[in-house]
RNA sequence: GCAGGUGUGGCGAAAUUGGCAGACGCGCUAGACUUAGGAUCUAGUUCCUUACGGAGUGGGGGUUCAAGUCCCUUCACUCGCACCA
């Protein structure tokens, strides 16, 4: 008997079908439920490619195990359908985009049922369809009543040639997401969504769900909490004052200067005369900047003097205020104190215009003890540029290698103590200073000397300008070699704490960015960052002079678009000036056929909707809002629909929600990581504290399948269409089973890995294998026993069942493969193990496990509800087994052991095996370790 | 620059708590069956070595009887963020 994947697949799909197999009874809750989830694909014209069925078969293989585990499933299906592609399509050919979506919707089904998914179909639903969105808008109106969405002035991300305002997440690198057009700064009046409120309840969230880590912690980093404060700074001779922020108030000490973004409101009144001229050029380039300029230009600070000067709160220094664009007017006040010692920024700054440089926080390096002698002391490095070579001295037994160190005598200054130090006792003096290091505290013991020192050390970094030498000046005890060696081995060699850092600190030079032990900041000296941080906080706070300040990077979501494919919203801005949100029964605010869809000029396609636009209904008169909602509107609460899809009294019924909700598994590309993810869980927050949705989190568990890359090993894409991989070819040419097996089998579920058509080849010809066991006879189902194969049987179904439920389905599918291995050696396939099998295969490959279970094997009930196999723990522990013995670590030899077999009798088994004493003979046996049913090692000496 | 992830045969990849590295598949080699084989079945396949044996999970160091796995350090690739104070 012949396998036609072709006649076996479209039989029992139509089966599916027609028995409407897979459709779920939401209200029958007499079993335990579990929710699988797909994120909705975008219906475009070209159809699937090779990684929508890679997501899809995951939840597909875990619903349909959870159905025959005894779950009611939800497994649903829809459409994303508002969006650019079909607005486009109506641009250019002048059609309703509806058609054109609905003909690829149509599309899509198609091809999804051709791979055989247990989708419940009655639940589809489409964003794009009137039934759905108004809810879409309803959802809306309540944000908006609650003052969660409202109109902000705000400076937006506007794209001149789409027309339209974009969101961050649609702007990359000052450019469009989509055409990679130029992006500008602009103020408009814009509907927004107030996500910062959302901001702590988001961050919060996050720990109670099962989630990717990297994915959580891109949406840490997108809401961007920190923690930090603002710090009040007077400027000197005015009563003028402005508030900086800053995560940093330990190191206020150290601040030298402060800048002011240039848009800053204070710029123009403290401006002295003199700087006049050169602060308001400086102001005018940095408006003109684009953000792709803005973002261009990061690498070199620039900056002006305003000519005015801060008073410190804490010391009363006097610090010159600058303008730079380094400052961003949007986040925070705009304004910053600089502390270029402990800021990268900063240092860099500091360097440019030659500001002080004041250090407030050291490394401490060693061990403390009682009784230090204190001294200061230096680090000298000197660089030879042309051989790129370091300068060491080296002790070799006596204490390694090390840099030139020595003490600082009275008077000397620490640079003056470097450059004697280095002649001394190398005897080259021509050098070029550098720069000085950061201070390093360092602890230890001489033993020359037999005392603990405490110091305080400079490094000292010099550049080698000739090799002149003179004569070194050395004691007696000092015998080492002089050497030049290069980084490789300093960073081998010099095990040193305090030579080492300082070598740190002259490869990288920069601030000095970790935490320490405070200095020259009175109250806070010998505090670490964290203490210092508090009591400054404490100190500021009792002054007045600043407080504890909590910041986000998380910044209102634009929630409108000058389109015409999207959710209208239901906002009529009357002639008095007020905002009229629409009544309920007056939804859906259906989008109203239009003869020219394209935006002009920035004008909302909407604008020509000359009629639809004029309201005038219970004595509201004005005009509706024509702006559209974002994509991200409709896709942000879908989960919820598909629960109560026809439901047109509530969104949902709570009844259902309560029952159904969370999410049990969500499958979706890592694309969505912050945008659709993180609006779908403000939605669901904004519903679950108005009591509309019954948790606080949408998705409990996440997980992102891997892109499916070229057999190239590149992404697949119009690139290198000869390596594109088309689904509906493989499922032609080998069968949906083959395809849904192959792309399981490819590795784990989350990597990219590239696609191989032998390895396609090798998944039909498992199936092949498959379907020759169980029709040719050579090998017999019949109603008996096989011991051989009970040990393997009972160990396959636990693998699989927990492979599945981990959604290791690559090392599942190898388990299936070593089963059906060891069936080829019988003769004889007890009928109990043959079904068995099956029923562990349908969740991969329906079609044919439907196909042998009825047709061959000749069982009658639905193999979609048929109980899942149980196996019996002690049947999956093998009596015997062959462990290893080592000599040494090495293995020598091989024995087989009984499962409880003593310790005793184990290590008198490995003794006796020949090789074994090949490797002992002679020699002492200090150590015998024998693990039960793992390993023996004998030690020998 | 910051943060996350990944480095294992010719290739895709396996390896609970540290316990025989390379399961399973692809490819390759040999054999069987065959008029034939790009079908099927059987055996072999990390590298070096005729062999005994040795080396081996990106590199270096450490802990341990024992390290792909734990610790330190370093490199490469990749994704995300990127002047967020």
């Amino acid at each position: 008997m012949e396998y036609d994947y072709k006649k076996i697949e479209q039989k029992w799909q139509a089966y599916w079908e027609k028995n409407k197999t897979f459709k779920t009874d939401v209200w029958d809750f007499s079993k335990p439920k579990f929710y699988a989830l797909d994120m909705f694909p975008y219906p475009s014209g070209v159809g699937l490619h090779a990684g929508h069925p890679e997501g899809y078969t995951a939840t597909d293989i875990v619903s349909r195990m959870k159905r025959m585990q005894g779950f009611n499933v939800l497994h649903p299906m829809g459409y994303d359908s508002f969006g650019l592609p079909a607005e486009q399509y109506a641009i250019q050919t002048g059609n309703h985009p509806s058609k054109f979506t609905n003909e690829n919707v149509e599309y899509f089904t198609k091809q999804l049922k051709s791979i055989g998914f247990d989708y419940d179909w009655d639940r589809c639903v489409l964003t794009s369809d009137p039934s759905y969105y108004k809810w879409t808008q309803w959802i809306f109106k309540q944000l908006y009543k609650d003052g969660f969405a409202k109109y902000v002035d705000m400076p937006v991300n506007w794209c001149e040639e789409l027309g339209t305002v974009l969101s961050n997440d649609e702007v990359i690198d000052g450019k469009s997401e989509r055409g990679g057009y130029p992006v500008i700064r602009k103020n408009m009046k814009q509907l927004c969504i107030d996500q910062p409120k959302f901001a702590e309840k988001l961050l919060e969230g996050l720990e109670e769900i099962d989630w990717p880590e990297s994915t959580k912690e891109m949406q840490r980093n997108w809401i961007g909490k920190s923690i930090g404060a603002h710090v009040d700074f007077k400027i000197k001779g005015t009563k003028e004052k402005f508030t900086v922020v800053t995560t940093r108030c330990d190191t206020l000490f150290g601040a030298t200067y402060c800048v002011l973004s240039p848009e800053h409101e204070l710029v123009d009144k403290i401006t002295t005369k003199e700087q006049k001229e050169e602060v308001d050029k400086y102001k005018r380039q940095a408006a003109s900047k684009s953000d792709l300029e803005r973002t261009e230009l990061n690498k070199d600070k620039t900056g002006v003097f305003t000519g005015a000067y801060a008073i410190n709160p804490v010391n009363d220094e006097e610090i010159p205020i600058w303008i730079s664009d380094y400052v961003l007017a949007t986040y925070g006040t705009g304004a910053i104190m600089a502390v270029p010692a402990h800021d990268d920024r900063d240092y860099e700054f500091a360097i440019k215009y030659d500001i002080p440089i004041i250090q407030v926080l050291e490394e401490v390096t060693g061990t403390p003890h009682e009784n230090e002698s204190k001294k200061d002391s230096i680090v000298a490095i000197v660089h030879d540029e042309k051989n790129d070579k370091y300068l060491t001295i080296n002790w070799h037994d006596k204490g390694g290698r090390l840099f030139i160190g020595g003490s600082i005598k009275d008077g000397e200054s620490p640079l003056d103590c470097a450059k004697r130090e280095v002649e001394e006792e190398t005897g080259y003096y021509d050098l070029e200073y550098v720069r000085e290091l950061p201070k390093i505290n360092h602890h230890y013991y001489a033993y020359n000397k037999d005392k603990y020192f405490n110091i305080e050390c400079t490094g000292i970094l010099f550049k080698l300008k000739s090799d002149k030498k003179k004569d070194q000046v050395l004691d007696e005890d000092e015998v080492f070699d002089v050497e030049w060696v290069d980084s490789k081995t300093i960073t081998e060699e010099i095990i040193d704490e305090l030579h080492q850092k300082t070598y740190q600190y002259a490869i990288n030079p920069g601030a000095m960015i970790g935490d320490g032990t405070h200095i020259n900041s009175e109250f806070l000296n010998g505090m670490n960052k964290q203490e210092a941080i508090d009591s400054m906080i404490a100190w500021l706070e009792k002054k007045k002079m600043g407080c504890r300040k909590v910041n986000y990077k998380f910044r209102e979501w634009i929630f409108a678009r000058q389109r015409y494919w999207g959710e209208p919203v239901p906002i009529v801005h009357l002639d008095n000036g007020e905002e009229y949100l629409l009544p309920d029964d007056e939804l859906p605010l259906v989008l109203p056929e239009l003869e020219d869809y394209k935006a002009h000029n920035g004008q909302a396609p909407l604008e020509n909707a000359i009629e639809w636009k004029q309201y005038d209904k219970n004595g509201k008169k004005g005009t509706r809002e024509t702006s559209t909602m974002p994509g991200s509107a409709g896709s942000s609460w879908y989960f919820l629909r598909y629960i109560d899809p026809n439901n047109d009294k509530e969104f949902a019924n709570q009844e259902l929600l309560k029952h159904w909700m969370p999410v049990d598994l969500y499958v979706g590309g890592p694309e969505h990581a912050v945008g659709h993810l993180m609006y779908s869980r403000i939605w669901n927050r904004y519903l679950y504290d108005n009591n509309l949705s019954p948790v606080k989190e949408p998705f409990k568990k996440l997980v992102h399948q891997g892109m499916i890359l070229g057999e190239n090993g590149i992404k697949m894409g119009k690139r290198y269409p000869e390596f594109v991989v088309n689904p509906l070819d493989i499922i032609d040419q080998y069968g949906a089973d083959t395809l849904r097996l192959y792309e399981m089998f490819m590795g784990p579920l989350e990597a990219s890995k590239p696609w191989s058509k032998a390895g396609v080849e090798g998944a039909k010809k498992f199936l092949d294998r498959i379907w020759r066991l169980y029709t040719d006879g050579n090998i017999k189902i019949e109603d008996a026993e096989n011991k051989n194969l009970e040990c393997i049987y009972h160990s396959t179904v636990k693998k699989i069942t927990n492979d599945y439920e981990s959604l290791s389905f690559n090392t599942a599918i190898s388990a299936l493969m070593i089963f059906i291995n060891s069936v080829y050696k019988e003769t004889i396939f007890p009928r109990e193990y043959a079904i068995g099998f099956i029923k562990l295969l349908n969740p991969i490959t329906p079609h044919i496990s439907e196909e042998l279970y009825h047709e061959i094997l000749g069982m009658e009930d639905e193999l979609s509800f048929a109980s899942w196999p149980t196996y019996d723990e002690a049947k999956t522990i093998s009596q015997e087994k062959t462990i290893g013995v080592q000599v040494n670590g090495k293995v020598r030899a091989e024995i087989t052991v009984n499962v409880d077999e003593d310790e005793e009798s184990i290590k008198e088994k490995a003794l006796n095996e020949p090789n074994v004493q090949k490797f002992t003979e002679g020699k002492e046996i200090v150590k015998i370790i024998a693990i039960k049913g793992k390993i023996v090692n004998i030690v020998v000496k």
